[in-house]
DNA sequence: TTCAAGCGGATTGTTGACAATAATGCTTCA
DNA sequence: TGAAGCATTATTGTCAACAATCCGCTTGAA
């Protein structure tokens, strides 16, 4: 829980984060950081003390603040002016609000993608899809895979889209926050049938150039994903 | 030009910025920095040193490396590793992306203002409204306020959408952008009349609490917008 | 004349120390 | 016994100096 930064363990995911160096220190810790928040290393509410944290990586305070500046501004940090910063806490609400903001971006992610994907990117993503499907027959403990699969499916639709400012926003700003809440709280997606079945056809609307659908079909699948984390129950109240 | 920053002249405009301070030196310097920036005063492509904007602004080199990382991460800065940082420039493909953005973000915004906006709200925008139209009819040198009227509308409708996730979306981060971009280029939206009359509709579908319509109309305003830029002379070319 | 290699200057990245602010615990008085 | 006020202390905010990196220029040779 002590070792120096130098991204010692296994990177495999988050592909944000290129494992080595070759950017400047506060990137690392930046990366870092977003990491430990992300996969719930640092738990939600943790008070995150300079010094502490900057014996941590082992760096020294300059360049951590510069990582927490921009951790705030992606509203994975709390902070308060002379009193500290947090790890950030999503309520139920403000995860609904994500994903009033998801719909609409994904949805025109979606537009754009019909537009715009190469037919390589069509083809793996098809090929993403039937094995996603595969490891739903084996339905082995899929938790894990089906839940960065999921990810990783709206990943690559949201690149097809081609749109920097929609991807950097999307994938920069709102799915660490996603992320950090799947974590957190293990919500795995309770209707997998029916998603699978929802991506499938968003599939053929991409297939099909038809970018109207591809986002009525996005905007919908996403909505009931919304629906569902309402009628969910809240947080520490799962069995 | 050299004076501390101190906040000393008219700050009528961008409420984003308390005049006074209260706050730390890294966030003064942050907000002062960026308004520099959209209002032109730092012009696009402006080698930033960091020594000289230290001076310029009279504080350390600190704070100022803190302002600089939160305004790369939203987009007002470009900062090259070991090289340094310019004054983001805009080209025209960019614009074009974030009204894309604006059109799935802003119609998400105008759905749920419908369902969430006070009567008073919109009581507020019905006499805003009015108020664009007496000036219209003056037709007097309305270019200035014209613009920040339009964006005053958008404003609006956003906060009435009550989704902080959106609002810091949108205000916090990519409307800067859009002002930038229309301070630089004097861009008044050529085509008056018509989003005037496409304002009342929309607000027509507010006060009847019509979410979809709210939206459908929205998206289309913004479209058309951006349409008009894609067939407007690239910038340079402008007489 | 042109290209490449090496050097110098300047700028950015990083660090540790100093100053200021807010939380905490204790003392004291009603 | 409780609450208000004050001093302490730890943490954050800020600063100035040090180290590392890059850019441009000179110099030399092909």
């Amino acid at each position: 829980m002590s070792d120096p930064l130098e991204k010692d363990p296994q990177s495999e995911l988050s592909p944000d984060i290129t494992g080595t160096d070759g950017r400047t220190l506060a990137d690392r810790v930046f990366a870092r950081l977003q990491d430990d928040i992300v996969r719930g290393e640092l738990l939600p509410g943790t008070k995150l003390g300079e010094t502490e944290l900057a014996t941590r990586y082992g760096v020294s305070r300059g360049p951590l603040r510069e990582a927490i500046r921009r951790l705030e501004s992606r509203k994975l940090l709390e902070r308060v002016p002379h009193v500290g910063t947090r790890v950030a806490s999503l309520t139920l609400p403000d995860l609904v609000e994500i994903y009033h903001v998801r719909e609409a971006l994904e949805g025109m992610a979606a537009r754009l993608a019909a537009q715009h994907m190469t037919d390589e990117e069509i083809s793996g993503l098809v090929a993403l899809l039937s094995q996603h499907e595969q490891q739903q027959d084996l339905k082995e403990d899929t938790a894990y895979f089906q839940r960065e699969g999921d990810l990783d499916f709206h990943y690559r639709i949201i690149q097809g889209s081609h749109n920097d400012t929609l991807i950097q926003m999307l994938i920069g700003g709102l799915y660490h926050l996603v992320r950090m809440y799947r974590y957190q709280f293990s919500t795995v997606a309770n209707r997998p049938q029916r998603a699978l079945q929802e991506h499938r056809r968003i599939i053929e609307a991409l297939e099909a150039r038809d970018g109207e659908m591809a986002e009525l079909l996005m905007r919908r699948h996403i909505s009931r994903a919304r629906e569902n984390i309402e009628r969910s129950t809240p947080p520490g109240e799962n069995p």
